[in-house]
DNA sequence: CTGTTAGCGCTTTCAA
DNA sequence: TTGAAAGCGCTAACAG
């Protein structure tokens, strides 16, 4: 590897100086004549230039990266965050250093230090941490945070959140609709206000309709130790769940899953068990991922706008960043029942 | 935002120079008494010092940064590769800048050039792009490129690839063991090497098989065009796929398809046009993804371990960083069919 | 063991 | 319209 070439290089072979030729390749306005000009760029490809943003960055103290950090890029609900973030970060001309937290808060917590080091212009947050002022260095030091998904109660940052107690008094509210009483919530353990939320919405309906929650329709599965959270965790974790309800003495005639991947995987056992869905078993879940389509039945489930909520988290960092007035300091996106197949409508409706 | 504190700030809190915080804070080996590097390092607490690391970049020549280009990371195919890569990345301490080139040429290549001058380490690529020498500069200016999953022909750098002709072969043997012979391959465009070699091993297998191959039986979908690519054109071109073969005259009684996603919107629309699989048509898919097993019913695949080749090329990719003499500069992974359930055996077998 | 100093590659006053 | 020169924050010779 020989020595890179640099402005000075340029510089030199085209007769300017390096301030001139800082100026014509960084693309400035500052007047320059053609004819200068026409040389540094000849000059430029003659020597197959590749500028280094390091130099320019650490000038012009702008790293022109934003940082993403969610649990884990193999759950769709997270990719497709991801994806319409990095959509907007490309069109801003920005890049995005992608952290997986793996549900480790003190992973979460290193990614979050490497990214203030790393100067990034902004992070755009998913966190799983319940720990307080988290993201208060950031605002310190000037950096826009914008936490999605996970509402963070108290903490003067911007918010992108989704309703998700309504979403889960649309779930349960849905399957009393359709004659259901025994109804049974399964989900991932209640480490975070999105699923403290649902189930909070859950019992709210099921009140609401005058019926009655057995606790023991409360289920919850066990957080795996010692091992890289992804998709295929919630999806294993849904099948446990099934088999757990097919134990129940009393058996619930329907049951709302915390998320789609969990719906799917006890789906996918009930079959396995030969428990009909949803004849014997109705099924809701909750992301309305792609796949929610393609399991059998098609899942209802309910609707949540991560695509877009990915692409508004990362427009509002940029009206952030471009110093626009962004009053609105916390934003609700709003949950919507997509009807398929795994609800039954029971006879008595 | 006030002026962020630097190594020169510490310095005069601590009455030491800058060299000596340098040294404690960035955990050189050099030997400073126990006594300043106390006192350094509570000033460094005191003042809340974050280091910014682009001026250790800068000096040091290293970005601690490396690069990966897929389609999409909403694919999960992809999304699995990422997460391996990820995980390798963070043991050693790097980050990785995330792009998708959305199946996007031009795209890829201004994501390619953007790296370069991010000056990171090293690039994971799973190209799309035919273009010759498109990797040659990294090589040039000493950065190591590291090609995934697409065979580059000829091009003198690491590759880590998949035996998609194997693959193919061995989907196409299965369904002839099965007692199959109208079989038709149901593909996205064949623009490049993993699909075209899947093409030939399917060929190579009937020719070997004594099937003949009715050229109305290779289906390839069209390019969307003026979208972002996401998994989701997958299943729906699957769909379209499904529409097509039911319309053919002499109907083919097994398909294989050329990934999973469009394998199961393949099915889906099957299900729902009241064809029956595997009664009426057997389908085997490629990739082996999370989700092939919660289709209905679940999808028979050819396995490609893509998790392990992101972290084994991530592995290979910082062997030769660390200037570990890395002799092979080819690798190729081998498919493993997975039986499950959506592949009818014929009577006659 | 500690400090002085040069400089990584770039941009940006300021002066010409 | 051009150039000289300072300096972003850090590290690494080198000297002491």
């Amino acid at each position: 590897m020989r020595k890179s070439v640099t402005i000075l290089d340029i510089a030199k072979l085209a007769h300017a100086s390096p301030a001139t030729v800082s100026r014509v390749l960084s693309n400035s306005s500052y007047p320059v004549s053609a004819e200068l000009k026409r040389k540094i760029k000849s000059a430029a490809k003659e020597l197959n230039y590749t500028p280094n943003l390091l130099g320019r960055q650490l000038k012009t103290n702008n790293s022109m990266t934003i940082g993403i950090i969610v649990p884990s890029i193999s759950n769709p609900f997270y990719s497709s965050i991801v994806l319409g973030v990095e959509e907007i970060a490309r069109a801003n001309g920005y890049q995005v250093l992608l952290c997986n937290s793996h549900q480790d808060v003190i992973l979460e917590k290193q990614f979050l230090q490497t990214m203030l080091e790393k100067q990034v212009k902004g992070v755009i947050i998913s966190s799983i941490s319940a720990e307080k002022n988290l993201l208060r260095q950031f605002s310190d030091k000037g950096i826009c945070v914008i936490s999605i998904d996970q509402h963070r109660e108290g903490e003067d940052i911007y918010q992108i959140n989704y309703d998700y107690r309504k979403g889960g008094f649309m779930a349960a509210s849905h399957l009393a609709e359709c004659g259901h009483t025994k109804i049974a919530f399964v989900t991932a353990p209640l480490d975070r206000p999105s699923r403290i939320y649902m189930v909070q919405g859950f019992r709210d309906a099921l009140r609401e309709s005058r019926i009655l929650f057995n606790d023991g329709y409360l289920l919850v599965s066990e957080i795996p130790k010692n091992t890289n959270y992804n998709s295929n965790i919630e999806f294993e974790n849904g099948k446990t769940m099934a088999r757990r309800l097919t134990e129940l003495s009393d058996r619930p005639t329907a049951v709302v899953a915390c998320n789609d991947l969990m719906a799917l995987g006890f789906i996918y056992e009930l079959n396995r068990l030969g428990v009909r869905v949803p004849d014997d078993v109705s099924v809701i879940g909750f992301d309305n991922i792609d796949f929610a389509n393609i399991s059998m039945p098609p899942l209802t489930t309910v609707d949540h706008p991560k695509y877009e909520m990915g692409k508004f988290s990362c427009g509002m960092l940029f009206q952030v960043l471009n110093g626009e007035n962004v009053n609105i300091s916390e934003i609700v996106l709003q949950p919507k029942l997509v009807i398929r197949n795994s609800v039954r409508v029971l006879a008595n409706c």
